[in-house]
RNA sequence: GGGGAGAUUCCAGAGUGGCCAAAUGGGACAGACUGUAAAUCUGUUGGCGAUUGCCUUCGGAGGUUCGAAUCCUCCUCUCCCCA
């Protein structure tokens, strides 16, 4: 191991935002093992790569010894939070979040390795103790050492105080600093992560935790990811990168990473991969299109960690088939379509429709007269034109293509 | 509980009886240029058809009118002021 202890490491990745008290938690962390928690509000059915980087904290601290544990809010996702939200969530129902919750508990599998008996680590719902509070009997535990005054000047609240804000996600941040307190007693958890968002949430918690049991606990956030083009981390044209091969496909997944801004290359080396300094400072060396080495990386081990090696190689070669020269490019997003449909003749517009590389047929129109969409490498410059069975050839497949990069198989079946 | 303001297309935000599928900006997409990068310039940005057409959309339900996002009634939600 090249970092001594997981708090350098997480430092020189680039994690660290703000540290409750950062000497003092880097001395602990080199020094004992100790219980650190992220929690995660199954408000979807799947993370996406925005969830990546506290993923990967927790990955970091598993791997340097200490024991991770991953709170599915069952119960918070009950609520919703506000912080740094401009308006209210809809509320979810308790089967969805259930159901949401294990598939979410899934994909963090990936990162954390529950079955790991040296540092045994945890996933636990907050709904198992949420659920069950009383009201008075919270409020005179609780709610007492809770200052409004304070709570309303946060910077979190700070939108959300020009825009509206109800009781019951005004309570967010105390359910957290409960759940908090709750892992500090039962776990002895004593540090609670979670992005810069999350902040005024966990001081909450570790300011609970020192009124209650005389105790300090520690909090660390990470900062809150943005691409150089200032954009949110991981939107795309086809909405959010999801962890879920169903939503997103490895193609796509790698895709994402490899097409990241020459800016942002290093940077998510860092976060998202497990490549050493010496490996990510020769990278750093290079320049210009050279980078493109960096980012096929990048791709590589991003897509190999979240959807295993062999995905990440099929994924690689049909990049490498459509974007360079030979390979196999059986991982590109395919559409099956019947025999029967093809023999009538349909109208390429359609198709693409059908391929998902248009929203409708309209937009395939509007794309033809722009010279937008491809077919086998061929622009297609008549809107009306019809496809049959012939266009298919020997293959029966034909590969359709949207602006540069975009692509899509069509099956004949 | 009383008074006031408001809900518009992905977002912000115009529009206050026909010229509105709805200004402008952002975002997004496409083209040119490139390195599957960025920046820049150009174009597009409700659906279905296609030379002027039809359908759906301006919080929800009704109504007035030849005609409504625009007027009226009721409802829902949000914000502000007072309690």
């Amino acid at each position: 191991m090249v970092f001594e202890n997981v708090f350098d490491e997480l430092k020189w990745r680039g994690f660290v935002e703000q540290v409750t008290d950062e000497d003092v938690l880097q001395k602990e962390l080199s020094e004992r093992k100790l219980t650190g928690y992220i929690g995660f509000d199954p408000t979807a059915d799947s993370l996406h790569i925005g969830s990546m980087v506290p993923l990967m904290a927790l990955h970091h601290l598993q791997r340097h010894g200490h024991r991770a544990i991953a709170i599915l809010g069952g119960g918070t996702a009950m609520i919703g939070d506000p912080s740094g939200k401009t308006e209210m969530r809809k509320m979810l129902s308790r089967e969805a979040i259930i159901a949401n919750g294990e598939k979410i508990r899934r994909q963090i599998g990936i990162f954390v390795d529950f079955s790991d008996q040296k540092t045994r680590p945890l996933a636990l719902d907050n709904a198992d103790w949420l659920l069950k509070l009383r009201y008075i009997d919270f409020l005179r535990d609780i709610g007492r050492h809770f200052s409004v005054n304070r709570m309303l000047a946060a910077e979190a609240y700070k939108i959300r105080m020009e825009t509206g804000l109800s009781f019951i996600e005004f309570n967010y941040q105390i359910l957290q600093a409960y759940d908090f307190w709750v892992l500090f007693r039962e776990y002895n958890c004593e540090l609670q992560m979670g992005g810069n968002d999350q902040w005024g949430n966990i001081l909450a918690g570790t300011e609970l935790i020192r009124r209650k049991e005389g105790s300090d606990a520690y909090g660390l956030t990470f900062p809150l990811l943005t691409t150089a083009g200032g954009q949110k981390m991981g939107k795309t044209a086809s909405g959010a990168i999801w962890l879920d091969a169903e939503r997103t496909t490895p193609y796509d997944f790698y895709q994402y990473w490899v097409n990241v801004d020459d800016r942002d290359v290093i940077r998510f080396m860092k976060l998202f991969t497990l490549l050493s300094p010496s490996d990510i400072a020769a990278y750093e060396a290079l320049s210009g299109a050279e980078l493109r080495k960096a980012k096929k990386r990048l791709a590589y081990e991003v897509t190999a960690f979240v959807h295993g090696k062999p995905a990440a190689e099929e994924a690689e070669k049909a990049s490498e088939a459509l974007f360079g020269q030979g390979g196999e490019d059986t991982a590109v997003p395919e559409t099956v379509l019947p025999q029967e449909e093809a023999e009538q003749g349909i109208p390429v517009s359609r198709l693409f429709a059908m391929s998902g590389l248009a929203r409708s047929a309209g937009e395939a129109r509007r794309l033809i007269r722009q010279g937008g969409l491809y077919i086998d490498g061929k622009r297609v410059d008549d809107e009306t034109r019809m496809i049959s069975t012939v266009d298919f050839g020997d293959e029966g497949t034909l590969l359709l293509r949207s602006g540069k990069k975009r692509y899509h198989r069509i099956r004949l079946q």
